[in-house]
This record gives structure tokens, C-alpha cells and sequence, in this order.
RNA sequence: GUGGGAUUAGCUCAGCUGGUUAGAGCACUGGUUUGUGGUGCCGGGGGUCACGGGUUCGAAUCCCGCAUCCCACCCCA
């Protein structure tokens, strides 16, 4: 038998793809009523534009990315993550010389070649939203905003943890800080801390092992480093999220993976489904539209993890709905067909093929979850009418075949 | 990439220290004296016990390997 590649699933069970699509269905409605319109990016981009966005120090780059050269040579690989092909796609049509605001929603498979485990697997679905063009606070916030409408609608709860990573006046300073501080303990601290002061000093910051943690105690904060600008920026946003009852915490220790993050940096996760814990993740990236070689353009977005988030979802009470159509006889079959063709035009309507006796139709009706059992039997056959069940109401009654 | 656990019917699992044709519940399917479901009763199909080796008179059961899933590390959505 052939199976599916390690890590990657089938979304197919009757339990998953009802919250799949009813995922995407909450999660655009909200994005479009944030002024968010779709896009669709490839799945295969040049490997280079991952290299220079999410950074070749990160893990995603570095040693998870599905590369390989294709038939006409070229270095491509699956996207590992959807804003750099998003950021690609706004500087080849050229809309960072157009100028204005530009808001895009987008959602689809991602892939990173990982260990699996749950809420882990090498083909992923996130949905994400990238916004260009606003440097205002104001824009963060209403990612920020976005992420919580989704989850609320969702039924879904959530911590939100907040931090400011800096920009290119005060990260940099900051940077050099860290590191000369971990190189002042560094023949204590542990070799993952050693690694990671090498690869990416910030996320020292948040190793797990006590020891080291007891030492970063005296570590300088990033949040006591920050420019007047950032700083601003920061408690604003801030002051927005309180005067719109978004609780938050404040983790200084919050360091986004992709290199491409500035200032504000946020992660929403969940207590419910294991230690693959972040449900959403985002931030600022003013950078990113340059180093990919266009204008400068201010840039902020989010994406969340669909799979993390469909065992978390709250679904709705299914109602019954549509018509189930069956015949007692075999010479009601084909008026059967034909007028569950008909039904079709305004409603759900499902059809028996076979002639089965009430009883049977009545429980494959009440199976299919269907408002109605539409049935014709020798009577009605000979009277032209159908015999029509309420299944909610319990009502039944029998009208003409042209009244139906 | 590193450590630990699991793998028996479509699903959830039972199967004691190795011993005849491998079980249950749910699901599926058929019937149930006159045309009434979700909630009665009776029957039926379905498993090379993940896969490959080994030990043994005999392996779902013990040993080795391998794959996948799960848990933790790591990383992140």
C-alpha cells in the first residue's frame, strides 16, 4: 500500500474538514472586514527569496526547507512560510512604487522538512495576512485585533504575548550588548546558549534550562533598550489593545524565528494542545520589502497554523438541512431522480437509487442529516403526489408532484 | 537531528506467564407479520495481529531490524 509521506495527512475525516472549511470561511470573512483581499502565491518559489527573507541563520532556512534543483536548473524549494512569497509578489507587480496601502489575506499548504509530532508536520496549512504600506502603530494593532476577532468567533481561547524587537537604530546596540554579556558567562551557560550566541543571541534568552536562566537574570532587556521611537510605538499600542480589552503579557523574552521581524512581535497561544503551543504569530517587518530590492515600505502581518487550531475549535450546532428522496416501489425510481434533479436548482437533495420500505428511507434520511423525507409509494405513484416528512418538526403531509 | 512510548477489524480498544478456526463496543450491511427515523430485536460481511527477519514443536504474545504515529528536547504556526 502506498502511504502519505511522513508528516503530511490527508484532511478528509468528516471531523476535519468540516472545521477546515469552516476555519476559512470565519477567518476571510474577518480579514475582508478588515479591508483584506485575497491572494494566492506559488507553493514552489526560488530558494534565494526564503535565503534573504526568513535569514539563512534560522533553523527554517537552514536545515528544514523541501529543496532541489529542477529540470531547468534552478534552485527552488516548497515555501517554507507565506509572507516572502506575499513580499515577492508586491515588488514584482510594483506596487511599492505605486505607493498606498495594500492589505492582502492568503491561506495554503506550507512545508518544513521537521520531526513530527502534534500540532508538528512537514505539510502544514496556515492562514496569514500581510499588510503594506502603514507605519502607523495603529496597523499593528489592528493585526493584533484581527487575530483575537478570529479566535473569539472560534470559540477559541488564547494568551497574547507581546514584546518590541527594536528597530535598526536601538536592535543592533542592543545586540551588541547581549552578546558581550553572554560572552561574560559564557563558560557557564550551556552549549545550546553557546550555539545560539553565534546564531541568534536573543533567543538565549528564553532557553529552558534553569541554570542558564538564573544567570540571564541580570541580562540586559530589550524593552529597556529600545529608542525613543520604538518605545512610543510600543506603548501606544499598548494603550490601544487596553482601551479595546485585549489583555496581553509582555515577554521580553519573545523572539520571532524569521529574521525579517522588527518592533512589534506578538504570539497568541493555547494551553489546550500540547508543547507545540503557538496558534499565531506576527509582527513588523519595515525592512524586508528593501532587502528583497524594493522601495522601502513599511509591512506588518500574521500567520496562524490551521491545523494547531482546528482541535480548538467550537463548531456550531449542525441543523438539519436539504431533502432526502427515496422510492417504495421500482417503478417510482425514475420519478425519483427526476424530481430530486429538480430539487437541486434551490436545495440540497440527496436520492436512494434502490426502492426500500418507509422505514429504511426514514433512517438513511435521518442519516444524511436531511430536513425532509420526500417519499413515493404505490399510492402516491398512482395519485401523482409525494409524501413529505418533517424530520424536525415531525410534520408530515402529502402534496402534488407539481406542487413540490 | 537526540531520547522515550505505541502499532491487533473502518474507529476505540481487550487478548493473562507463547498453545486449537484472534474478540468486544461503535460503525457498515440485511431482515424484523399491515407504509413512520434519530431510541427495539435477530442476523451478516470485514483482520496476511504495521512491515522484514530470528528463537520455538508452536509467536498477536519473546528477541533484532525497519516504518509510521505519539510524547519530550529542538524549532515554530
Amino acid at each position: 500500500m502506498i502511504k502519505s509521506l511522513r508528516g503530511m495527512n490527508d484532511i478528509l475525516e468528516e471531523d476535519e474538514y468540516k472545521r477546515f472549511t469552516y476555519f476559512l470561511k470565519v477567518a476571510s470573512s474577518v480579514a475582508e472586514k478588515y479591508g483584506f483581499h485575497y491572494i494566492e502565491t506559488p507553493l514552489l518559489e526560488e530558494t534565494s527569496l526564503f535565503k534573504r527573507s526568513v535569514g539563512e541563520s534560522s533553523d527554517i532556512v537552514g536545515k528544514e526547507m523541501y529543496q532541489f534543483i529542477d529540470k531547468g536548473e534552478n534552485d527552488v524549494c516548497l515555501r517554507p512560510e507565506g509572507t516572502a512569497g506575499v513580499v515577492r509578489a508586491f515588488i514584482q507587480k510594483k506596487l511599492d512604487r505605486a505607493g498606498g496601502t495594500h492589505r492582502f489575506f492568503y491561506y495554503g499548504p506550507m512545508f518544513r522538512y521537521e520531526r513530527p509530532q502534534k500540532g508538528r508536520l512537514r505539510e502544514f496549512h496556515q492562514f496569514g495576512v500581510e499588510s503594506f504600506g502603514l507605519e502607523s502603530v495603529y496597523e499593528d494593532a489592528a493585526m493584533i485585533m484581527m487575530v483575537a476577532d478570529i479566535l473569539n468567533e472560534l470559540g477559541i481561547g488564547y494568551r497574547l504575548q507581546l514584546n518590541s524587537l527594536g528597530d535598526q537604530n536601538c536592535m543592533p546596540q542592543y545586540r551588541d550588548n547581549l552578546v558581550s554579556f553572554i560572552e561574560s558567562v559564557e563558560d557557564k551557560i550551556c552549549e545550546d546558549c553557546k550555539r545560539r550566541k553565534e546564531t541568534n543571541p536573543i533567543r538565549v534568552l528564553d532557553c529552558k534550562n534553569e541554570h542558564c536562566q538564573a544567570l540571564y537574570e541580570n541580562a540586559p532587556k530589550l524593552l529597556n533598550a529600545l529608542c525613543e521611537n520604538c518605545e512610543s510605538d510600543f506603548n501606544k499600542l499598548k494603550n490601544i489593545l487596553d482601551a479595546n480589552n485585549i489583555a496581553y503579557e509582555i515577554d521580553t523574552n519573545l523572539v520571532r524565528g524569521l529574521d525579517y521581524y522588527s518592533k512589534t512581535a506578538f504570539e497568541f497561544v493555547s494551553d489546550n494542545i500540547g508543547s507545540q503551543s503557538a496558534i499565531a504569530g506576527g509582527g513588523r517587518y519595515d525592512r524586508l520589502v528593501e532587502f528583497l530590492d524594493g522601495r522601502p515600505t513599511p509591512a506588518v502581518g500574521f500567520a496562524m497554523g490551521i491545523e494547531r487550531l482546528m482541535e480548538l475549535i467550537e463548531m456550531p450546532q449542525e441543523k438539519r438541512s436539504g431533502y432526502y428522496l427515496g422510492a417504495m416501489d421500482d417503478e417510482a425510481v425514475d420519478l425519483i431522480i427526476t424530481t430530486t434533479q429538480k430539487k437541486r436548482k434551490s436545495d440540497k437533495a440527496t436520492c436512494e437509487y434502490r426502492a426500500r420500505n418507509l422505514k429504511a428511507h426514514l433512517k438513511n434520511a435521518d442519516k444524511a442529516n436531511a430536513r425532509y423525507c420526500c417519499i413515493v409509494g404505490s399510492n402516491e405513484l398512482e395519485n401523482g403526489t409525494i409524501w413529505v416528512k418533517d424530520l424536525e418538526e415531525k410534520r408530515e403531509e402529502t402534496v402534488k408532484l407539481e406542487d413540490f
